[in-house]
DNA sequence: CAAACGTGGCA
DNA sequence: TTGCCAAGTTT
């Protein structure tokens, strides 16, 4: 028995063990009796669009407290559309990938012209067409077809790590070939059960996480056992085939915390097609061989702001590891000594009492910053 | 198309 | 502690 012999029994099993197990729980989805979710949460193609993005390499347990977060400031597409960049970057301050915000935003407008003005609170003005979300940035097939099988269940596919993990293990396909994926996409389209693709999704997704697990997989409980190629041949971990795991080089970062003759401290705004674009930071750079961390500040400090400063006391270093890399940051204490800070090497510029930090958004390499600068002044803040 | 891209949870 | 990796998309 196999895939293509038995579709309908796969989407029997999946759909049965998903009205037993599924996780109805989620706020953004339909409850298990069909009904939306409880006041204070909604079930909408806004909510389930913000979700579906923040979801992207970013695990559920992470998503809900920003999910609700989001919802509460920008309740709906109208008000989102009409927000700064920077407020739904403050929302979005801690969930990585910040491009998504970006790209969130510039959605909004495209979407409030899709939707109509004033109309985004009825669910039939939104598009429903895979070829419309895919237009929006920061929304490729999967997270279209996710969106527009919860939002309007319909028979939309989806591939993303868990479709993907279960997929190759029911087929058996190992690798990670332009043409296995699209295998895959081929095999989530035709396995899609037409009567309730909202669920038919979902449950794949939820057996991903609680069942077909990356490591330990329960296949002893997992209701596609039988059709399990990689289960009754070989070894469902060996599938998909894991990534060949690449080294990332250690960068050395001096960062000077600039203070002027106020106690005010000089922050930057990272330019808007970099990483981490819009997000605020404490300025420095990379050490060069042979320099000391000390003349990488200095020399950092005159290049990208064109002032002359002191460097005093190290506040702290430590490492932070990025996607690609992994940077060992170095943050002195600084006094403001001559020329006027001017953006060379970013967007903006601005003296900000430290205790009003916690009004722009940092990355999570600044936020360790902040929070050991306010233990160094004794400030007591429970924001940060 | 291979590489880039943030972070926190977890073993 | 260190390393893996999660509801992917873009360039």
């Amino acid at each position: 028995m196999g895939i293509f012999d038995s579709p309908q029994d796969i989407q029997n099993s999946l759909l049965e063990w998903f009205r037993e197990n599924g996780r109805y729980w989620i706020p953004w989805k339909l409850k298990k009796d069909g009904s939306v979710p409880r006041s204070g949460e909604s079930i909408s193609p806004y909510g389930i669009w913000i979700a579906e993005v923040m979801l992207q390499q970013t695990q559920l347990k992470v998503v809900i407290p920003y999910w609700k977060k989001w919802m509460k400031c920008f309740p709906t597409l109208s008000y989102l559309a009409e927000a700064d960049l920077e407020n739904l970057l403050m929302i979005w301050q801690g969930l990585g990938y910040y491009s998504r915000a970006k790209r969130i935003h510039q959605s909004s407008k495209i979407l409030v012209e899709f939707v109509g003005k004033n109309r985004d609170q009825d669910p039939d003005s939104w598009p429903n067409q895979i070829d419309k979300w895919m237009s929006l940035p920061g929304i490729g097939r999967s997270t279209a077809g996710s969106i527009i099988s919860s939002a309007f269940d319909l028979p939309t596919p989806i591939l993303d790590g868990n479709v993907k993990r279960i997929l190759s293990r029911l087929l058996a396909i190992e690798r990670k070939s332009i043409r296995d994926e699209r295998k895959l996409w081929e095999f989530s389209s035709l396995l899609i059960e037409r009567q309730s693709p909202r669920d038919f999704n979902q449950a794949l997704m939820d057996l991903g996480a609680i069942i077909c697990t990356p490591k330990n997989p329960s296949c002893s409980s997992c209701p596609l056992q039988n059709f399990c190629v990689a289960y009754t041949k070989y070894d469902p971990e060996d599938f998909p085939k894991k990534e060949m795991t690449k080294i990332k080089p250690l960068q050395e970062i001096g960062i000077g915390l600039v203070f002027n003759q106020k106690g005010e401290l000089l922050i930057d705004q990272r330019l808007e097609n970099s990483s981490m674009g819009g997000m605020w930071e404490f300025p420095g750079g990379k050490k060069i061989p042979n320099e000391s961390i000390v003349k990488t500040i200095e020399r950092e400090l005159k290049e990208e702001l064109g002032i002359v400063v002191n460097v005093g006391e190290k506040l702290l270093s430590f490492e932070h590891a990025y996607t690609h890399k992994r940077l060992n940051f170095t943050v002195h204490i600084c006094a403001w000594i001559s020329g006027q800070p001017k953006p060379l090497a970013s967007q903006k510029l601005l003296w900000v009492s430290p205790d009003k930090l916690f009004d722009f958004p940092f990355p999570a390499a600044n936020t360790k910053i902040i929070s050991e600068l306010h233990k160094h002044l004794c400030i007591g803040n429970k924001n940060l």
